[in-house]
DNA sequence: CCTCCTCGTGGAATCGATTACATCGACTGG
DNA sequence: CCAGTCGATGTAATCGATTCCACGAGGAGG
């Protein structure tokens, strides 16, 4: 592959003059200019990133370390930080943590090794010392989604706050009462604040969570099932179960529906995060949509901040209910945009 | 950031040293690699990619070019992808082409810069002039899933014919004889292959294939709706619409919503690909599967093989017909796997 | 005891770019 | 007419690793 300097010979100039030329710095004349471009053109040169990024420091790369990408929520994420990445100038790579700490690890390690200019993470658990050193070091950094506590990074994400709230507001008006959730790891903090969410949503309507209300998932589809399982065989089952992302919604779903149960005849079924096929499931399921594009826009947009020496800002960002028939049939719909 | 050079004189020995110690070369004494450690662990020190890369002119990088991350195939593949070749020692950087051309030459074009060892495609359209030169000049190259016709480079890829005839064939014991197909770009190997399959698989029980039943879509949700229009908007519309991948199956399944219509008593509804959303839609859909998983972890160890200047084998596994309900009720289910 | 290998080590070239500094010619203004 | 300036260009250092080559010490064999 042609280098820097068979273009210099093939233009008959230094390499200086064509690093000039590739990098369009002024004082460079209209001939020489000419004779580099067609030199680059007659050779197809294209310049070595690696060589490139060495020497300036730059790589012109984001990390992006999310916990799992099969994980729709995760993956439309993704495509929003790559294309908001990609507008200003920045590529990016992916690590699929799978919700484990040491592959978490390994990527951001990894990802540290090839010198990325910043890192964009939904961290897995409460914080590998790897992560921290990273952070505390100085590498440009911006939590998305979940964050790490006491960590000095830009975390942007979405508050279900006012939308749990709905949601409850919405199933209490229905007649539910006997609530319960599927929580996510309470290592991540969208595990916990979920359950928070729900409690402080059911103390407002005047009801409470019992533990035995509280089943402890993983955010993957299987716990969503084994949890709802568990609930079923409860003395007294739940009318509800509020699942705190869509995968365990989905293996609620499945247990309700291995079972000959019907939803929301038998069991009502709500879910944290909506995704385009929650439209089309039998029935359509009643979710909390948070704004993921914008999102992965404005987590891009602080890290880039952040990389060119700026501040960076923390965003939250609300999400919204949106009803739908999982919950049981309401002439009214409870469809608020909240603030 | 500490470099090679801290690190030698930390221990007290040249970066030579250092150097063979880190790459466990056989000639260091055992006294001179104790102290490299201790000021490896010492310093912290991580060794550059970027500066290891420029001089062994490898960067342990694949890069996987894909027409749709949000695409739950693709995604599928990606994740598979990434989870073999880092057990071989690479990463991957994954380039989302969007069905669109020009990003597709944007992601090959950054990818080639930036030095990845190898490139895995699925290309959108029969191939820019940009790959086929990549490919020409000796890039270790593997085309997975689609492929462009005339460039030696392996292909791996399900073949999904014996699957598309038992499907017909299920199809046509159910009693339905129009059958319709939304086709994926004509550009795209699998988009022309799997009309051709379906044609030959309706000639083998009798059945043609006429024009006005082949919907002209483009892999996305979109394109499937507005092509279900044009079927349902016939005179004689068709009994069965065949999606050519699961976005367009989702698209055609709002269309028939939208009238007010329903599946599969009014259009009876089967798609290529098969994704786990599928079990819970309403009706849960007939689909074709591939082997997904198989299929990226094949792709990526023919990769390897290439970059290690092997041959590398191209690999064709075959799909498989999964009966669900919406194509209507047979108590005798046809589910057969395939040779 | 001398020669020859082997082993451990360091010096320095190298990968392909960027960029500070030096140089040189031409032009301007006093 | 000469000093000073400016614009265009080249030379060489540099980024952080790997690796070829040379060198010295020590052991084996003649």
């Amino acid at each position: 592959m042609a280098s820097i300097k068979d273009v210099a010979a093939e233009a008959g100039v230094s390499v200086a003059t064509v690093s000039r030329v590739l990098n369009d710095h002024p004082s460079v004349s209209a001939d020489a200019r000419t004779r580099v471009l067609a030199a680059v053109e007659a050779l197809g040169y294209r310049p070595n990133a690696v060589a490139r990024s060495l020497r300036t420091d730059q790589t012109h790369t984001l990390g992006l370390v999310i916990s799992d990408v099969l994980n729709p929520y995760f993956t439309e994420l993704a495509r929003s930080v790559e294309e908001e990445a990609r507008a200003l100038g920045y590529s990016v790579i992916i690590g699929n943590a799978d919700e484990r700490p040491d592959l978490q690890d390994h990527h951001v390690r990894n990802l540290l090794d090839r010198r990325i200019d910043g890192l964009l993470v939904s961290p897995t658990d409460g914080g590998s010392p790897l992560m921290l050193d990273a952070a505390r070091a100085g590498t440009p950094m911006v939590f998305v989604d979940r964050w790490i506590p006491g960590v000095d990074v830009p975390v942007v994400r979405a508050d279900g706050r006012a939308a749990v709230r709905d949601l409850v507001a919405h199933l209490h008006g229905l007649g539910h009462r006997r609530l319960a959730i599927i929580a996510g790891p309470a290592a991540t903090t969208t595990g916990r604040e979920r359950v928070e969410a729900f409690r402080e949503a059911l103390a407002a309507c005047g009801l409470d969570l019992p533990d035995a209300y509280i089943g402890q998932g993983d955010f993957q589809a299987e716990s969503g099932r084994r949890v709802t399982e568990g609930f079923l065989d409860l003395a007294e089952p739940p009318e509800v179960v509020f699942a705190a992302d869509n995968l365990m919604a989905l293996g609620a779903l499945d247990a309700v529906r291995a079972r000959g149960l019907r939803v929301p005849d038998d069991l009502a079924l709500a879910a944290f995060d909506d995704i385009p096929w929650f439209v089309h499931t039998d029935p359509p399921i009643t979710a909390i949509a948070q704004p993921t594009g914008e999102l992965g826009r404005a987590a891009v947009r602080a890290l880039v901040e952040r990389i060119e020496g700026r501040p960076g800002e923390s965003v939250t960002l609300p999400a919204r209910l949106v009803v739908r028939r999982s919950c049981g049939e309401n002439p009214t719909p409870v469809q608020r945009s909240t603030s």
